[in-house]
DNA sequence: AATAAATGAATGAATGTTCATTTATATTTG
DNA sequence: CAAATATAAATGAACATTCATTCATTTATT
């Protein structure tokens, strides 16, 4: 939220504040933002209800806090060792590899994230951090098309097709189960094969 | 909910249950599962807290109704037309067509769906229709497969790559706005470029 | 007359938020 | 160095409001 400079004053307590993300997250993971509350997360996080009141504006503002953080941390893990000069394979598998890895590993901010962004808060979300990003990804897919790697798509196509499947399987992975209620775990394997149909579908 | 056989009875309104149905719809949709309220309703329907208690014998009893009934309009729309002997590009582009057009036509049934799959509700849904459809799904994808249409790819991983990107495409719609918040609108071309893309990943 | 539908006021529990108070700590003062 | 001071952190009881749900009563239909 923000940044005291001490002078004459206590310390904010960084692990209390970080025991309140920690437990929101939990909370609206396990119980929807339906049955989350400020006063079962103060008990939840051993705060003061109005602790939560000194860390946030009010409780929406804690919910879009807590999203915005974690979209930035999933942008930033999604791009890490990516460039846009990059060849189509190698750029697309690094994104691949990066977003599978930060859903598995962090499977209660996907969670939460995937909730924020079909609920009606999605649209107070300040998306500057993606913005960013998109462009990055835009400038990648303008160079696979102008080297005559891949075939000349809209972003909007080239992107859904280049990554919903991923982001699909991972779905399946985390709900534990795939369609039709089957059971279904995530695998390296699937992962391959799903990247290989997709090469196949962007490359010229 | 029930069928009731009407000998020496008050019948059911049945305008008053329809109109319950779409406004707890539009409410959820607009304000979330978190905005959500029973008393809220009642008003906004005209209808008294108690019916609703005739209804629904709670207010999850009301949700889970609700998802269970869109889902299986959902999915019999998505079957219209469909036939599991179809060649691989017939068949799938009958499903395109089927989804989109459900997804187009009934935003409200697709908002509160996706806010419910991803909801700790999910996990209380019942999902029988779902297991029929994803057998004539799974059957489709096996013909396909043995035809030589198409290549050996997991009913998990051919699922994801086949329908996806579509779904990706109509989020977007929806949203109204793509990567990075661009705004977008979505249109026949796009589904089509897409659709071809994907059948080049799937195709042998 | 019989029966279920529908009502709506009422319930206690839980909600988000506030605020007067207390606690802890960094600085200043003696 | 120790005590006093200043300041923000943290508390938690209390608030009005809203919540889901109930039930005695009324209404409409067969």
């Amino acid at each position: 939220m923000f940044i005291y400079i001490c002078t004459e004053m206590r310390m904010r307590d960084e692990k209390k504040e970080e025991r309140v993300r920690q437990k929101a997250l939990e909370l609206i993971v396990k119980e929807g933002f339906d049955g989350f509350s400020m006063n079962k997360l103060a008990k939840a996080a051993g705060v003061s209800p109005g602790t939560l009141y000194i860390y946030y504006k009010d409780k929406e503002d804690l919910i879009l806090c807590l999203g915005q953080e974690i979209g930035k941390k999933m942008t930033e893990a999604t791009f890490k060792g990516f460039d846009k000069e990059m060849d189509l394979e190698t750029g697309l598998w690094i994104q691949w590899k990066n977003r599978a890895e930060f859903y598995l590993n962090q499977p209660l901010e996907m969670e939460f994230y995937d909730q924020l962004k079909v609920s009606p808060f999605k649209d107070k979300m300040d998306n500057s951090v993606t913005i960013k990003f998109s462009e990055e990804m835009g400038g990648f897919i303008r160079n696979a098309i102008n080297k005559g790697e891949a075939l000349s798509l809209t972003p909007v196509v080239f992107w859904s097709v280049a990554f919903a499947p991923l982001y699909n399987l991972i779905r399946f992975h985390l709900d534990g189960k795939s369609m039709g209620g089957r059971p279904y775990t995530f695998s390296e394997e699937h992962m391959k094969d799903a990247f290989k149909a997709v090469l196949r579908a962007l490359k010229v």
